[in-house]
DNA sequence: TTTGATATATATCGCTTTAATATATATCAG
DNA sequence: CTGATATATATTAAAGCGATATATATCAAA
């Protein structure tokens, strides 16, 4: 799903700037999974735009600079139900939060409860861009994943503040012991992680 | 946090190939919260191994390319505390199947079934791939974040399976209603969804 | 039996994306 | 009155992604 299919997708609710479309990847419907910078952004509408798939007005406003509205053509419209039909990518998720806590043990303590505290920040405001987006004239699907977000948020929430202190208080394992058990390969562990393969 | 200090990080756990590294990412350790690809591991082996934070050696394998294995040196081992000590850049998600999923209205009930079916057995693979990577012998990190990717996922496939109907059999919303409805500019409706910022 | 699929293993390349920066103006809090 | 935030578009260097190439072996199915 590249990111002109996205502008398209947002467009398909309502006509917009590249900047607002920005928004909704940040703090708006979209924000809980996907995410889009200006950087692909304006040059996915420009694109659009060159294939007539959209149609952009320049709008003037008092002291601030040109605003261009998008709107899908009907071609742009076609070509969103195309580009949805196809058979998704795998989920693809990077947080460096969660990496950080994997190599706790090798946190100091105080940096470790900053990251879990901003971490628990970060979904519970999530929760609220999904709570505030959500509206019962939405069709299903936004709905559906509003939903969908709203759940596994809060899961998450739960889960970080009943195991907090597992993460905070643990102690840095014995040196010596850990310097014996690195004969085992990675190899070794990886086997024993994907060995439903 | 870019890909050399992910790699770091992997090969803190033990000396592994970049083909090992690959499946940590995959299937492992790694594989609910990273991503990366060979075009990112590889060369960023081969600048850890420029700048002395890894070594080398060359495996011959009967009947197999020769297999390179990494190692931390003490540099290597420093320089990954150093990357955790920063703070974490936030979360980055993208799902193709929720876009589809947001997006249900403009899709046939066949594929929507598809899609929806596929994302409860990703998630199911994941379960599967956390609790074989899973051992009372990892440091605490790695045990809470394995144990924040099940209750996540496991919140998923229930809310995924509650809620399938809704997406399944879901209307498609009459077409002269909505037309009314697109006087409404996303400008308003982010304005909604972003109202606490 | 040979074709195709899967697995081991490294490497590269074109295209896209990301994160940062530039430009310009207005408001608002400290 | 300085710095932060917001509106708004655009560009760029660096990084990453997906696909492909190379080479060999095994194993199941046509």
């Amino acid at each position: 799903m590249d990111t002109k299919s996205l502008c398209l997708g947002a467009l398909s609710i309502g006509e917009a700037s590249g900047y607002e479309i920005k928004k909704m990847f940040e703090e708006g419907a979209f924000s809980h999974f996907y995410d889009a910078g200006y950087g692909s952004i304006y040059p996915a509408l420009n694109k659009l735009l060159e294939d007539g798939l959209v149609t952009c007005v320049e709008m003037e406003q008092e002291s601030r600079p040109v605003k261009k509205v998008y709107s899908l053509t009907e071609e742009g419209r076609l070509a969103l139900k195309a580009s949805l039909q196809q058979a998704p990518a795998r989920d693809r998720v990077r947080s460096d939060s969660l990496v950080m806590m994997f190599f706790a043990h090798l946190i100091d303590p105080g940096h470790r409860a900053s990251v879990l505290n901003a971490y628990i920040d970060y979904y519970r405001t999530g929760i609220e861009c999904i709570e505030n987006a959500a509206c019962e004239d939405h069709p299903f699907g936004h709905q559906f994943v509003s939903g969908l977000g709203n759940a596994v948020y809060q899961a998450a929430i739960e889960y970080l503040e009943e195991h907090k202190e597992l993460l905070l208080s643990g102690e840095e394992p014995k040196k010596e012991k850990r310097e014996i058990k690195e004969v085992k390969t990675v190899a070794e562990v990886g086997q024993a992680a994907g060995g439903a393969a």
